[in-house]
DNA sequence: AGAATTAGTTAGCATAGCTAACTATATTTC
DNA sequence: GAAATATAGTTAGCTATGCTAACTAATTCT
């Protein structure tokens, strides 16, 4: 493209598919998260419930890093989760410190709850060829790489 | 690959791209979010501004169906939206309905924000040689696809 | 021992989501 | 044309999620 059109700029090609590419994304959550209603449990929390699922217990500080919040919303999100047995907080021996791990329960109200959010994914790619899934695959894997540099 | 490795069933693979979709959606607009901050308008009130600006004025409650949120949501967001003026109401020839419009403010302020997050993106796209930025647009491409047809 | 740092919580504020119940206007029905 | 019904938007009140500032308790550094 770049060298075919020269009147684009690869900057304003760049910034076309930067565009893009965030107003997809931002689409695509909208649409899923419809689903979550009927979970039960918001979206802050199922997101920093998956966290400890899929990435081990932790500190609560660790895991607001991850989820990218300061530690007092990430104190309330907790309280939610440990409210509803899905969260269990696990002494150290820093007694300032904790450990947080999901419980079997938690572990499976999360796979529920991220299945119902696949499957309308899984929906729409079924409707698809051979060809299109291939291409659904590379750009899963596009954005992963894309993620991974960001800022 | 539904055909070269007959051992994963299609729904399988559907199952995890689609998980890798979503994931990266997540974590792509996490990423883009933490922009937002010094923007002083919350996620809310600069999507439905988009809405107004890029799809033209409406009613609250086609803007609200626009957002996939409820009425009285929208509302709320409404009135902060005018009260910093980025978005104006218009009476109507049916006296319930009003018309919402951006100002021109409104249309600056989105175009900025969104502009930030953008250029986060087009950052790391930068990066990339031209074969990869055709991969990108690829991506954007399918994902905008996808999200036509869900649900 | 005392000072500084670190982990987490509490308090208080704003935004954003919901349902239920309300007001005001339009439309339908008799 | 009046009464019933439907529609657009708001208000009230709840929960969840984000923040900063200020706090407590434990640990580490000097």
């Amino acid at each position: 493209m770049a060298k075919r059109k020269s009147k684009i700029s690869p900057d304003a090609e760049a910034y076309r598919i930067g565009d893009s590419l965030h107003s997809a994304a931002i689409h695509l959550l909208r649409k899923v998260r419809a689903q979550d209603r009927s979970a039960g449990i918001g979206p802050a929390q199922l997101s920093a419930l998956s966290v400890l699922v899929f990435g081990g217990p932790r500190s609560l500080k660790e895991l607001a890093k991850a989820e990218q919040v300061r530690p007092p919303t990430m104190s309330r999100i907790v309280v939610g989760l440990e409210r509803t047995r899905l969260v269990r907080r696990k002494a150290t021996d820093d007694k300032r410190r904790m450990l947080l791990e999901a419980t079997a329960r938690g572990a499976r109200i999360l796979h529920e709850g991220r299945r119902r959010r696949v499957e309308m994914l899984v929906r729409a790619l079924q409707e698809l060829s051979g060809d299109e899934l291939r291409e659904a695959a590379a750009a899963a894997e596009f954005m992963r790489k894309l993620v991974g540099k960001l800022s």
